[in-house]
DNA sequence: TGATTGCTGATTGTTGACAAAAATATGGTT
DNA sequence: AACCATATTTTTGTCAACAATCAGCAATCA
């Protein structure tokens, strides 16, 4: 269930916003790979819109980090490299802890009131997906644990930066590999992070949740090296 | 031979460039008061371009969180409210405390060798600054220290989005509190900032930092909420 | 041969004009 | 005077055309 009700920075009642949307989807799901060139005109054309209107789109796109725009010469998609998604995942990392605190206080102070069971019902619901050779559905809850933790911290601007984020480490995992390893794993760290916001424990939470990212980072850059090493 | 290339770093070459930098510093300035509505036709007017040109500068100060954008109504300069700035401040020290972490591994790991060196020195003139009436000095110094430890962190992302969230509190103490206030606990909460990052203690390094954060938020509250009170 | 200079086609930067939507003024009715 | 519907004005959204700049290639010269 989107909710989408206006997010307030960009409508997309404009015709521009619904261009930047997707060309946003072009770049998450790979249409555009890493590097790719944004032709202003090619665009504009493909789309049925005038070039300006392509161009806003674009120049609105460049801060979030998913493109980089060089002057008189256009518009790249942004290529990360593997030292950057360190520092990419450092910064998730200190988000999501300032989250999960901020939800363990809140709960604690009753302005999160149903949060602890939304998020028993999502490892719950994660737990059944455990045999599944299908991981898209675990993809799908994972990504909710999350949101719903951004969401209980009641700071909005947070959640906006984790999901640019989020968006960025997304282009990199295109390279080919999953984050659907070692589940089982993700899962434990998953309910120490749910017990500690429940229990409405702000220190626990956080501490949980910088552990789940840098052992995440550390799933990660295992797969990402061995890979690295094996494709030219 | 050297000639002075104008776009060495995010390029003011291009026109849109040039306005956006102008109407940032108008906001951050002041010129333009928070909640003002930013008049495409008068400001291209006013600074001799073409509306167009406005347009692409607005929207790409959009995302900075300097600006709220309304579909068919415009842009307007961000009100920030008092619990928005507790949410900054929160999400400012998780940052913050990121980039201190990170120093003091890096000092640790030999990366950043005259880190320790350059914030003793910093230190060591704020100290001669204790007894002038004249804060400008400690303000300078104050965004250097900070500056250096963000920089030292080598994360630019992270220090991108700390400039971001500075630049957006900055708007709200316009309204005319100072934060030069208890100049020497802050100054006591740089030492020990300084000595753990010294040390290469990258768990000191954090806490010291996000205590150096709330205290600063309680300092800020105690007089914003005063100053609530006593201006209508 | 190798590097520099001057063209050429393509792409971006900028502009002014037109269309659509919101804000404001107008006028009649109760 | 207050209220609502409608006309007018202002402002934003979109477009197509013009100007500046760049990458690539051919011609020139050491």
């Amino acid at each position: 269930m989107t909710i989408t009700a206006r997010t307030i920075g960009q409508g997309r009642a404009t015709l521009a916003g619904e261009v930047r949307d997707e060309i946003e989807r072009m770049i998450v799901e790979g249409d555009l790979g890493a590097g790719e060139k944004l032709n202003e005109l090619a665009l504009s054309d493909a789309m049925g819109v005038s070039r300006g209107t392509v161009r806003e789109a674009i120049r609105s796109l460049a801060d979030s980090g998913l493109i980089d725009l060089i002057t008189n010469r256009g518009a790249f998609v942004h290529e990360t490299t593997l030292s950057e998604v360190r520092n990419l995942y450092e910064l998730r990392g200190a988000i999501f802890a300032l989250a999960c605190a901020a939800s363990a206080r809140r709960v604690r102070e009753g302005a999160a009131r149903d949060l602890p069971t939304a998020l028993a019902r999502n490892i719950e619901e994660m737990e059944g997906t455990l045999g599944d050779s299908d991981t898209s559905s675990y993809y799908r809850l994972n990504i909710e644990f999350h949101d719903m933790l951004l969401e209980g911290a009641g700071n909005p601007r947070a959640k906006a930066m984790y999901d640019n984020l989020v968006k960025e480490m997304h282009l990199f995992r295109r390279r080919g590999l999953s984050v659907a390893t070692n589940i089982a794993r993700s899962l434990d760290e998953h309910r120490v992070i749910s017990d500690a916001v429940a229990t409405g424990d702000s220190e626990a939470a956080r501490k949980a949740a910088e552990h789940h990212i840098v052992e995440g980072l550390a799933r990660y850059m295992k797969i990402a090296e061995s890979q690295d090493s094996a494709t030219p």
